[in-house]
DNA sequence: GTTGTTGCAAACAGTTTGCACGAAA
DNA sequence: TTTCGTGCAAACTGTTTGCAACAAC
């Protein structure tokens, strides 16, 4: 199954040990494994599924969670599915500030970056006097790939 | 200490009771006691605060979580705290879709519905090819009050 | 009267923690 | 050789559930 354009992770091996290095965070075995199936997971993942994975490797839960907690923090990991509760994991393709578009159906992650935010924020704090810092969002829908198989 | 322009769910209590009815839920003297205090918590709450506060009333904690998720299916209430997942509750001042700017300090809330959404969706379509169906969006900054008495 | 709701307490699920050992730098 | 990270298991926290009594309609 090709997923066409979307090989977010691409290079990220490179990357993910110099973004290591730089936070003085160990590259042992056991992160390395993780984020070996993490980035191989396009679908992003849920915790349970995680352990699982990892369980076959004789890496321990504890690890994991704490693996996921330091990825997160180093910005390699992140959260979602907040409207439908789902608490997915997925594997940034790019660091810094974004936005996933998630399927509903496969769990496939894209990001983006462009939300029209300038202008909401301006709109927003004129409107309520807010001092504006930061916003999250996420959008739902179905890929191009499951639109197609649904018929 | 008064909220300027902010009493979100004045007039809620009628509305709750025609909810209720038309959703052929019972109007218990628990849920009136909740949902009476919730409505009064203009900054939303926590859990363990509504835990807290209906252990007061004698309230079990599994009339409090029932209550919660009740409430939240039938649009009254609704979870916020996904970017610093503080999981806060908030009760809606009005039904329907909109969104919520968050004070970081206090924690009080605003809706808002103008998001811009019309133009981003048809964006995202185009770079996307997702079929979009549904958006999540919720905004952090310091509300005007927090701003004065931070001087 | 019928049925949804409640309180209690026990059960549960997911996550975190203490500690001794082992591996990375 | 000095930390940091790991595995294990126990501890913990927050949430859900079964059941008998009760209150809403």
């Amino acid at each position: 199954m090709g997923h066409a354009e979307t090989d977010g992770c691409a290079g990220a091996q490179v990357e993910f040990q110099a973004v290591l290095k730089s936070a003085g965070v160990r590259l042992t075995q056991q992160r390395k494994r993780f984020w070996e199936w993490a980035a191989g997971q396009k679908r992003g993942f849920t915790i349970p599924q995680a352990l699982d994975a990892m369980r076959g490797y004789g890496i321990g839960q504890a690890t994991v969670y704490r693996n996921t907690a330091t990825l997160e923090r180093l910005g390699l990991l992140r959260r979602i599915g907040n409207g439908n509760r789902s608490d997915r994991v997925y594997c940034c393709s790019k660091p810094g500030h974004h936005h996933s578009i998630v399927c509903d159906r496969c769990g496939l992650v894209r990001e983006f970056d462009t939300c029209g935010w300038a202008l909401l924020r301006e709109l927003l704090s004129l409107q309520t006097g807010f001092e504006i810092q930061d916003h999250y969002m996420e959008v739902r829908g179905i890929c191009p790939e499951c639109q197609a198989a649904k018929r």
